[in-house]
DNA sequence: GCTCAGGCAGGCT
DNA sequence: AGCCTGCCTGAG
């Protein structure tokens, strides 16, 4: 990690790290203090952390524009979101507990595997496999610190070793299955960013392991389509105990459903009591 | 030991 | 369409 340079950015309305990273989102990146995380992404190890306002990044200038400030989609206006998402009390209320909060705009394939591993398994599991990936098959970047392995060298494994090695049992067939589209351009996912939800969808559900959930997460925070909204066990209990179940997110929270979603997952997660509320 | 976890797929009704 | 079951592994 590069500590001799910072960046440091003010900021113009309510950020948390702790929120954006711990919110269910992504799987790599860790707290070494209040408001402070390291972590790796698009090959890049960094430290973050937020004081007095401003937020600071241990990179230069030209890699904080370039990478990081679109990373964390600090140019969004997310208040403008959270107002239009706030429909009612009980969503109101999931907004502003999880008003630091922004849907990171992360690597597709790296989003794609992570997703495709997160099924049926606990968090701390997931971020264990996503470990033993990167530790074996991605390239070093200083000390412990390594990038997400590319879709050509997971290609070229074997399922035995992937369950060996990952210890992820039945998907280690999914995983590989993933890489060898990608690697061999069956599908590309440069091009998913541009097109249409529904098509990109479309797309991604080909895939064996993919189904309803773990596309509309791949869509969500891997390829920037914000009105997704992907609905896994605790977000079906919420949605379900808020507003019964016949709710059709697209119509309640429009082009922003996505976040609407991680405010009440969010929520959900932090206090489960949320649930009950009627 | 046993259950269940941020699903999916295939087979059934 | 909706319901059921098996699937790897490991934490509680």
């Amino acid at each position: 990690m590069n500590t001799t340079q910072k960046t440091t950015y003010q900021l113009h309305d309510t950020f948390s790290l702790t929120q954006t990273f711990e919110c269910g989102q992504c799987f790599r990146w860790e707290p070494v203090g209040p408001e402070t995380y390291r972590g790796i992404a698009f090959g890049r190890e960094v430290s973050m952390s937020i004081q007095d306002g401003a937020l600071t990044v241990t990179c230069s200038e030209s890699e904080f524009h370039s990478l990081w400030r679109p990373y964390l989609d600090l140019d969004r206006d997310y208040a403008r979101i959270r107002n239009i998402v706030s429909i009612d009390e009980k969503t109101a209320k999931a907004v502003a507990f999880g008003a630091g909060i922004r849907i990171l705009r992360q690597d597709p394939w790296e989003t794609l595997c992570s997703f495709l591993l997160s099924q049926c398994n606990h968090i701390r599991r997931i971020r264990g496999i996503i470990a033993r990936l990167c530790h074996s098959y991605g390239d070093n970047i200083h000390k412990t610190a390594y990038a997400f392995p590319s879709p050509e060298r997971i290609a070229a494994l074997t399922e035995e070793e992937l369950r060996t090695v990952l210890r992820c049992g039945y998907r280690a067939p999914y995983l590989l299955a993933a890489a060898r589209a990608v690697a061999t351009g069956a599908l590309d996912l440069g091009a998913l960013q541009k097109c249409s939800a529904a098509e990109a969808k479309k797309q991604l559900l080909a895939l064996p392991g993919i189904g309803e959930k773990v596309a509309n997460c791949i869509l969500l925070y891997g390829l920037g389509k914000l009105e997704v909204f992907p609905v896994d066990v605790w977000i079906r209990r919420t949605v379900q105990s808020l507003y019964g179940k016949s709710f059709d997110p697209s119509t309640c929270f429009g082009t922003y459903a996505g976040v609407a979603q991680q405010y009440l997952f969010y929520q959900a997660r932090q206090d489960p009591s949320f649930f009950s509320m009627s």
